[in-house]
DNA sequence: ACAACACTTGAACAGATGTTCATACGTAAC
DNA sequence: GTTACGTATGAACATCTGTTCAAGTGTTGT
């Protein structure tokens, strides 16, 4: 067995997995799917269409927020989620066309 | 609110999120960025690289191998790992590139 | 001020996932 | 057949993640 001279970079590697981790999920594969379509959708909105319950939704969506994926906007009562990294759209996009699908 | 008429097609979710589990782990992340750059690799060669426990990494592999991600072949003692579904190694590329790194 | 609505928070629990350790298996060399 | 090497397996445990429930906050309208 001879040493392998290869690029291991660690840092790199969990950066990748926290970021893929935030999606592997399918709510919130879900949440990205409606908010691409959408731009922009109210909480409510979200779990009209999502039909799960209110704080499970409030939960995801605040982890989303928090690891940089989404962002908020408040207007009166509602608030308003949007696609902060678009990267992960791309992500999504991908797999779905994928013929791993 | 209004009701939103859009595909929330929970099939679609569910394997788009098994897919991306798989991938969304640091170790496995590297396992697939060695696979990439040389193609094939026994296990040793890959606990070298990685530098972790033996039947740590096998149970990694064998999950990804279940999983449709990797393939084997034995050849005498040693046994060869390589990428079966190379659409996950266009998400590691993206992220890689991306600026969400 | 209070009621109603939209959303958030936190604690508690349940289940999934990752890791370790000890042991087993397959192959090749002797 | 026994030894040595490379890899796999399974059980036990630790940790992380997702979900629920109950209570809290912010905003608007009365």
């Amino acid at each position: 067995m001879t040493t392998l001279k290869v690029r291991v970079d660690q840092k790199r590697l969990e950066r990748a997995a926290y970021v893929l981790k935030c999606v592997a999920h399918p709510v919130r594969i879900g949440i990205i799917d409606l908010l691409e379509q959408k731009q922009r959708l109210s909480v409510g909105e979200l779990q009209e269409a999502l039909k799960i319950e209110q704080s499970l939704l409030s939960h995801h969506l605040i982890n989303m927020r928090d690891k940089g994926v989404l962002q908020t906007q408040r207007e009166g009562k509602h608030v308003y989620y949007s696609l902060l990294d678009t990267g992960i759209v791309q992500i999504i996009r991908y797999i779905s066309g994928s013929k791993t699908m």
